[in-house]
DNA sequence: GCGTCCAGGTCTACC
DNA sequence: GGTAGACCTGGACGC
């Protein structure tokens, strides 16, 4: 089944794709060639299906495949989910003026970056941050197939990232032998119980209704997550007043603004203060502004 | 081939 | 409120 998708006035697909290393995470995948992104998931939370989303002229193709045939209601779910992860309905004309007659930022508003991809549930994103913690990216992405292959539901190779009951069932033995997450593993069964038994309402963290103290209470009340993972997880959610640095901020901030000389975390949150509650997207997008140019085979997977 | 280091950190225990 | 020390894994690096 295809439809298409109506996108913002300025919209750039690719400034999406290369907003971070999402784009190439199961279940999520780029194909550079045909700049289509793909993104395994369960249509209406049930029905495995996989969305191909490529931009055409003015608006997104989105083509979905699945074993069954799907009800209007399951379709309607899937688009719901395509806005959802572009960022779509993000409102970035604050972040743009925040950054207005900055030279050296100036192409943000001109490439249309600041929509941070994100995957269909908060769940997700929850579990793939705390996979992202003290460990290579190649790393993370082999925990996070291991967790798509061994849990998710969906045809061999094409698998939607696991919901939080199919988690829950696992014991942490199995996430240390299967999934191979080592010390994570208490937190990810953690995480996914308190999830799947309703004592934790993480899809609430997107609800822009939602006081952000309160949400990062409950970001920080996750065992798993600290500092990096919740100013990262916030970004998610549409809020960007935390900077989420890591290992690699740290090197690229040193590389980009002081001549490869080290400074503190304290030096890094002063650089980047004057712009209040978009400070966490500033940051990023400062430090991830090489990726933009140049070809996506040059870092990708990033 | 083997040992060490560390990567897109966090938690706990102890000052 | 600040800071060692421990913690899984696997790739990179030096020897």
């Amino acid at each position: 089944v295809n439809f298409t998708i109506d996108v913002p006035a300025g919209f750039r697909f690719r400034s999406v794709v290369l907003s971070h290393g999402w784009s190439s995470l199961p279940p999520f995948a780029f194909d550079t060639a045909s700049e289509t992104l793909s993104l395994n998931l369960l249509a209406g939370g049930r029905v495995p299906a996989t969305a191909a989303i490529a931009h055409r002229g003015r608006s997104l193709s989105v083509s979905v495949r699945s074993r069954g045939r799907l009800r209007e209601a399951e379709l309607g779910h899937v688009g719901a989910a395509v806005r959802s992860v572009l960022r779509l309905d993000a409102d970035l004309a604050p972040l743009y003026k925040a950054v207005a007659g900055r030279p050296g930022l100036a192409w943000i508003r001109k490439l249309a970056a600041g929509r941070l991809l994100r995957a269909p549930s908060v769940f997700e994103d929850a579990v793939k941050m705390i996979c992202t913690t003290n460990c290579s990216w190649a790393l993370t992405t082999m925990m996070v197939k291991r967790l798509c292959d061994l849990l998710g539901s969906g045809p061999a190779g094409a698998k939607a990232f696991p919901t939080p009951g199919a988690m829950a069932e696992r014991t942490e033995s199995f996430y240390r032998k299967e999934i191979r997450s080592g010390y994570r593993s208490p937190f990810l069964v953690e995480l996914a119980r308190r999830v799947a038994e309703g004592k934790l309402d993480i899809e609430r963290w997107r609800d822009p209704a939602a006081g952000v103290e309160r949400v990062r209470e409950e970001m920080r009340s996750v065992n798993g997550i600290g500092p990096y993972a919740e100013g990262n997880l916030l970004k998610l959610v549409g809020r960007y007043g935390e900077l989420g640095i890591d290992s690699w901020c740290r090197k690229q901030f040193a590389a980009l603004h002081r001549n490869g000389r080290k400074t503190g975390d304290a030096a890094i949150e002063r650089h980047y203060a004057e712009f209040g509650e978009w400070k966490g997207l500033v940051f990023w997008l400062d430090l991830t502004r090489p990726w933009y140019e140049k070809p996506y085979e040059e870092i990708l997977p990033l």
